[in-house]
RNA sequence: GCCCUUGUAGUUCAAUGGAUAGAACUGCGCUCUUCUAAGGCGUUAAUGUAGGUUCGAUUCCUACCGAGGGCACCA
């Protein structure tokens, strides 16, 4: 990362030292690796300002640059690309870091900086459904990958313990309609009763009014309950995907304190049909209910209770939500209206959305119970993987299966940009071969495993900056600027397909190079070795998906 | 109707305005008397359409076509 900075003022300081007037100097890693470790197309970029042909501009570029510390050779290449090849010593020293130093990969650019960020979000008396497994796949990484850039991060979970959909649950149950506690189905029941039957919507409503009152004991009693047992189980689910949140936040709480910032600005809020509501086309978006007209909180209203209840838990510098892309316009219009009765905190408050888990038929909706439920899909993949896993070195075949059901359905979460839906197939999702998150831990697994058998046999590794570097060598140089990258874009997959190069290269080298070969050059090899398996180790955690040492 | 997102091999996804548009799955062939075959090697196959900006466009802009989402008392 020092080369690349070093690199960057160089360029800087020859192109104004040719009577080139500045602007953006682009240095990036070419796709090829025999184009370099570096990369940069100044020359053609500025050529016709120079009125030189951008091969000329280059070479006398290059020959103006002189030593760069570092850098061993840059050479003019293609229409007038400027190549930078880091020395063998600045390699080697890349790998004796990711060898020897724990946070490898980490960096320094949010120092000081606290962000909360929540995510997952499932209501208590529903379903914990795949949306919410991508909420939490995409929310956890990004939660560590501002870690990995030195931030102080607390995770936030916001859950939606009152209003409608638990009323029509609770109706449900109470009616008998459905046995035992499956909310699922009770929400599904309530839900179609509440649409097609009048005097069922009459009792559902007055449910919700009781539950926002606590004046009926008896409801109390189911709702406290049923509340109890729903987020039990949404715990165990969070520590089998290793999430563990540091503040909750829940709509019985934000719902009242909500309240109280509409009623202290009639001035932004208007009236409507017996609603109050908030104009968003003043500011060039829509109009959204912020309480009904009878008198009951929405959504719209629990946020703004809930930013404010947010800064008051931990003063934050920023504070992340991450939502599937359906939220999007509604967040925007909330935050508009933070802007006006919220003002110190909406300039901290930040929206990521992602795409939505969807059925090659269509979306899915837990209003009509067209959902699979993160349990079942994570208990079916743990079943596929179950078998592999009784055939594997690990000495827990059961918990390997289920570290592996984890990595294969975040890896599928965590590939792709997320400003695209899943579509989430079932076939896909259960293979573990690939460009899979088994992959990626069995190349971890592997390399771990090589570390220990040399360990065994006494060698020690020691990175020798007298044998050439090869690819894997510069790909593993990449790490820190690839974790950079991603958590500058809040883009976990970015991190992703570094991470899935970076293995397919330690696979496809591993099946070429006896590494315990015996010669002196082992030391080197397992060094090497090492400082993949750490990359692979640290690239892993920053995703959130388990690295287990034997596969 | 208006707004947001999105169109890339048969399929699911990559590609920081750059070099020959990469993977995986599927098909076919090869590869474990060397450290893990959940692996490796080979092979076929793609930028929705029409313009524009640029030295250079999958990427930026405009229009059209297709897909998903949102747009008042759900979350």
């Amino acid at each position: 990362m020092q080369a690349a900075r070093d690199i960057k003022n160089a360029l800087k300081r020859t192109l104004s030292g040719l009577g080139i007037s500045e602007g953006k100097i682009t240095l990036e890693h070419p796709a090829d690796l025999k184009n370099g470790d570096y990369s940069t197309g100044v020359a053609m970029q500025y050529a016709k300002q120079a009125r030189v042909a951008p091969q000329a501009l280059a070479e006398k570029i290059v020959a103006e640059l002189g030593e760069i510390t570092g850098v061993a050779k840059i050479e003019v290449a293609g229409a007038g690309f400027i190549n930078f090849y880091l020395d063998s010593s600045a390699l080697a020293k890349a790998v004796e870091q990711a060898r020897t130093e724990d946070r490898w990969g980490a960096n320094a650019n949010l120092s000081g900086k606290k962000i909360m960020v929540e995510y997952t979000d499932p209501n208590p008396f529903k379903e914990f459904h795949i949306g919410h497994l991508m909420s939490n796949a995409i929310g956890e990484s990004i939660a560590r990958l501002l870690q990995f850039s030195g931030a102080d991060v607390k995770r936030a979970n916001y859950q939606g313990d009152v209003g409608p959909h638990v009323a029509k649950t609770i109706w449900a149950v109470e009616n008998k309609k459905v046995s035992g506690a499956n909310w699922g189905a009770a929400y599904v029941v309530g839900n179609q009763a509440y649409e097609s039957e009048e005097e069922a919507k009459k009792e559902i409503d007055e449910i919700n009014t009781k539950i926002y009152d606590r004046s009926d004991s008896a409801i109390n009693e189911m709702y406290d309950a049923g509340r109890k047992a729903s987020l039990a189980h949404f715990e165990e689910l969070y520590k089998i995907l290793g999430t563990k949140f540091d503040h909750y936040f829940f709509e019985s709480v934000t719902a009242p304190k909500g309240m109280e910032i509409v009623r202290a600005h009639p001035e932004v809020f208007e009236q409507s049909d017996g609603a109050i509501v908030y104009k968003g086309e003043k500011k060039g978006l829509h109009t959204r209910v912020f309480v009904t007209s009878k008198g009951l909180p929405t959504y719209e209203t629990k946020d703004l209770g809930l930013a404010e209840l947010k800064a008051e838990t931990w003063p934050f510098d920023t504070s992340i939500t991450v939502t599937a892309h359906e939220q999007a316009d509604y967040f925007a219009v909330v935050k508009a209206t933070m802007e006006d009765v919220l003002p110190n905190i909406a300039p901290k408050i930040q929206h990521v959305s992602h795409g939505m888990m969807r059925f090659a038929e269509g979306k899915m909706s837990s209003r009509t119970g067209n959902v699979i439920t993160g349990e079942s899909l994570l208990a079916d993949l743990t079943e596929a993987a179950k078998v592999r896993a009784a055939e594997s070195r690990a000495d827990n075949a059961e918990q390997l299966a289920q570290d592996v059901a984890v990595a294969a359905i975040k890896y599928q979460i965590l590939k792709q940009a997320s400003g695209k839906d899943i579509i989430f197939d079932r076939e896909r999702a259960l293979s573990l071969e690939g460009d899979s998150g088994p992959y990626l831990q069995y190349a971890h697994a592997r390399a771990q495993q090589v570390v220990e058998k040399a360990k065994e046999q006494g060698i020690t590794a020691m990175t020798d900056a007298n044998i050439e570097p090869n690819d894997l060598v510069r790909l593993l140089h990449r790490f820190p600027e690839a974790v950079e990258y991603a958590a500058f874009h809040n883009e976990p997959h970015l991190l992703t397909n570094y991470l899935l190069s970076l293995a397919s290269a330690f696979n496809s080298w591993y099946a070429q190079v006896h590494i315990l070969d015996g010669t002196p050059e082992a030391t080197h090899k397992v060094a090497l070795v090492d400082a993949v398996r750490r990359t692979l180790k640290n690239g892993l955690w920053i995703l959130g998906i388990p690295a287990p040492e034997k596969m």
